[in-house]
DNA sequence: CAACGTCATGGTAGCGCTACCATTTCTCTC
DNA sequence: GAGAGAAATGGTAGCGCTACCATGACGTTG
């Protein structure tokens, strides 16, 4: 007994119901779908009518199964709210959305174990590409990682030992820079307030160190941080603990913006002039920094840019030609403004 | 000739190896994996331990082309880096993370053409569902949602004819609460002040105006927008354009916090008292908006637990218990500041 | 002009999984 | 204790696509 024609799919058109249409193979659908130029431009002519006719679109699952390689790329990030990750994420949407390549996109909550989980489930679907935050996976997720069989871009921070490509800038020279930047403007006695202290933070942290230190004005009761998640309001709270604890604070490093900007409007509530009592300084430079009264200074980061850049060299890498550079420094700029002109 | 097993496959484990390690029927795998209460307990025993010996992990996409619906969550937001779709799409994560559930994200960038054609790549996927912001599809969009086939959760707003679910509150109930609460603290020359002014934030203004025009106060030149991404920058720009226009202005109702804070900043730099001389209300009460100084007036929003209610529903009705409100109006909250307490 | 590449096309056999039906075994019921 | 039904398991046949190989129609070469 002869089934019906497709038993379970909802009836939608196959690529066969497009080679019966256009008269030819079904194979020379596929290819003509895939690799143009390997089909003659007559065949091609009627198969894009057929299809346009039709209304096919291709199943990606079937296609997935049949080459064993989907066209996905997955993306881990350890939060979705953030506005750093929100950006870097933004870019790579904006340059895969003309590629036939989805994104899969993991919210890792700054958990390595999570991170582990998610890499399991994203590996199973065999992904053109994986791009993710940071530099120090676990263990188990770096081996995941190496063995994904597919390329791999670090993004956020350059570091040593990349699994295949990185893509980011040195936060320890942004916490340096920023930190030199207010000894230069006379500041000497400068805090550093940091919150959720992922890794990049700690490194940021440590370019602070390395500056203090340089200076010979370092001080472990000039430093404030918590592991809590980073807000605008954390970041008021910790600056008033931090003046509790230091009440000769002259400047404050700060982890991030939202840091900054809790610890700016702290100021105004307390009458406390900036940048003549307080020099601040954040990190990442959002568009409101420059808006804010006073300005504040903050380390510009090429956030979008790192997205686009980390798609570019998968793409790359993915047609052949693996750039010669695996490891690419976008830097950062100190952006000086009215909360450090003393 | 025998050819080699798993000629393009990675050589990972596959349903099969599970089930000759456990001694089984490849389909008691399936079902052990997919509906374990349906497997006696010792087969279910033996195929756990096999699975965990060889590292098992079922293949998604043999999955989704097997049974003709992915196990995938489409879900279509105007913008990543708003952080208002943004706390809606955490939401959906974290709502999502413990299901067997994939997402899929796509950035319409407001486009409803946009929109299209990803609604059209989504389908080719057979979601288990969709969550799409907004309710002013186009009309193609809408027949592709209704012929989707799996539960539609149109989320951010409510409105009128749902595709087949809702969650959000009314925009044009908010303008209205914000600007009511303007007139009942005194304040007379009312502007509003919009960026974007995509079809929410229409509907904002259109609340604004019923408030001021029963107040008897509106007056188009209050009325200050356009349809530049919206920044706290530009939310600045904008205010000095209304009070250039109407130098009497007394408040503005911000399309959203950002240009709120814009305002704000504008006040301090140029000396303006706030809330004595300009009262200020915000849209979506973000973080900042009570640490702020003057802490600012917003319409606190539900974003985070509208995610999440979307989920639910779509779990619901995929499980086939489709909830019998088909729209959830969650609502919003008036926050009293400091920014409207003259 | 035979021998040999090259190009365009097609047929076949899966990819790894699950829907559908069949089979077996184990309860109940009267 | 025979018949009916339920519960547990398995076999078969695809899902829609592409890798691999085969085929035939052309040049091109010596």
């Amino acid at each position: 007994m002869i089934k019906p024609r497709s038993r379970r799919g909802g009836g939608r058109p196959t690529i066969s119901d497009v080679a019966r249409k256009a008269g030819v193979g079904a194979i020379t659908v596929s290819r003509a779908l895939r690799e143009p130029e390997r089909v003659s431009e007559e065949l091609r002519r009627q198969i894009q009518a057929a299809v346009e006719e039709l209304g096919y679109v291709p199943d990606p699952n079937a296609r997935a199964l049949a080459s064993a390689r989907a066209e996905v790329f997955g993306v881990l990030v350890p939060s979705l709210t953030n506005n750093v990750f929100a950006e870097v994420v933004r870019g790579i949407y904006d340059s895969l959305s003309d590629s036939p390549f989805r994104i899969q996109l993991g919210n890792t909550h700054y958990s390595g174990l999570e991170e582990e989980r998610l890499l399991q489930v994203f590996g199973s679907q065999r992904p053109a590409a994986l791009i993710v935050a940071g530099i120090d996976q676990t263990p188990a997720s770096r081996k995941l990682l190496e063995n994904a069989g597919c390329p791999v871009v670090q993004v956020m921070e350059t570091g040593p030992d990349p699994v295949d490509m990185m893509v980011g800038f040195s936060h320890l020279d942004g916490g340096r820079a920023a930190t030199e930047h207010l000894i230069e403007a006379g500041y000497r006695r400068i805090g550093f307030i940091g919150a959720r202290m992922d890794p990049r933070s700690q490194r940021r942290l440590a370019g602070y160190r390395v500056a203090m230190e340089k200076a010979g004005l370092l001080d472990p009761r000039l430093i404030t941080t918590t592991p809590v998640l980073s807000s605008v309001s954390l970041g008021r709270e910790l600056f008033r603990d931090a003046l509790a604890k230091m009440p000769t604070l002259d400047g404050v490093f700060c982890n991030n913006d939202d840091i900054a900007l809790g610890v700016l409007f702290e100021c105004h509530r307390a009458s406390i002039d900036v940048p003549k009592t307080i020099g601040i300084v954040g990190f990442n430079d959002l568009d409101m920094m420059q808006v804010a009264f006073p300005s504040v200074t903050s380390i510009r980061t090429h956030r979008y840019e790192i997205g686009r850049r980390a798609v570019a060299m998968a793409l790359a890498a993915i047609s052949g030609n693996r750039p010669q550079e695996r490891i690419a420094d976008l830097g950062f700029e100190l952006k000086r403004r009215e909360s450090t002109a003393r």
